[in-house]
DNA sequence: GTATCTGCAAACTCTTTGCAAAAAC
DNA sequence: GTTTTTGCAAAGAGTTTGCAGATAC
């Protein structure tokens, strides 16, 4: 597990939060998920198998939280709902690949966008903060079903 | 205008479409704003001034019509509303810099990405059919009054 | 004439919010 | 003890759908 609890607590604390169950099962759903871009349904329905009486809307304002905090990083992919992802200092260097047939997403860490970033600047006076770089197309096991 | 009414004829009939007044006036409104990248709500508020009787829900079935068609094209910028824009040929080729403060898009048109599609399909067998490159930031305009 | 299309209202999905009860510190 | 947090249900935004009447061809 990369990210532990104490951290957890200490980024909480730091900003005067409290570290509750709730928020400790979401993260530890989140460690624990072998996939790494999870909406807030898909946390929803992992942490009410041990702990049914959790709500969705804890969930929204935790996540929420979470990426406020630094913790998480909220992304969307177009289906209409928001996807959460650890934050690592890589998160904004490695680009996604979503199949258009089976909504999977795949990461691919490469940044090739620094020094497009610095013509876009001089061109046209827009200060950069963030980049997203998204690939659609079809995994190699959705091209082999077809 | 570069999308004349003929062509909007032409495409609806090859699909057994009919050539509706709606329709029409849909893809007028588009061909007169200024903006480009527009929401169903923005074309819904350009159109009823002079045909109030149009319904939002026609709106949404046109757009959704002309992206089938390929006339326009459906995006995300990720503020909980689906816009479209003209579907030309480069559509697939400029960039989107976002506006953080004022929520602006303008395009950055420059296709750099050929080269890193090729490296992704080899290293990730992933058949890539359209990427999406977006940049976040603040544009000219909002930096300065700031 | 007939199949398509429209407008309306209701339904739907994802997300947020108001509030009283519960819990962290 | 007090302030934060929770769960619930209701509201909210954007979009879709069912249906009866209207319309393009």
């Amino acid at each position: 597990m990369e990210f532990s609890l104490e951290t957890l607590k200490q980024k909480l604390c730091d900003r005067e939060y409290k570290l509750t169950p709730q928020r400790r099962i979401i993260m530890e759903a989140f460690t624990r998920s072998p996939e790494k871009h999870l909406s807030a349904e898909d946390i929803y329905g992992m942490v009410k198998k041990n702990n049914p009486e959790i709500g969705l809307a804890t969930v929204y304002r935790t996540l929420d939280l979470f990426a406020e905090l630094d913790i998480l990083q909220k992304m969307d992919f177009g289906d209409g709902r928001s996807r959460y992802e650890f934050c690592t200092s890589e998160v904004h260097h490695h680009h996604h690949l979503i199949c258009l047939s089976c909504g999977k997403v795949m990461e691919f860490g490469d940044d090739l966008l620094e020094s497009l970033e610095s013509t876009i600047e001089k061109k046209s006076r827009f200060r950069i903060v963030d980049h997203e770089l998204k690939f659609y197309g079809y995994c190699a096991k959705c091209t082999a079903s077809k």
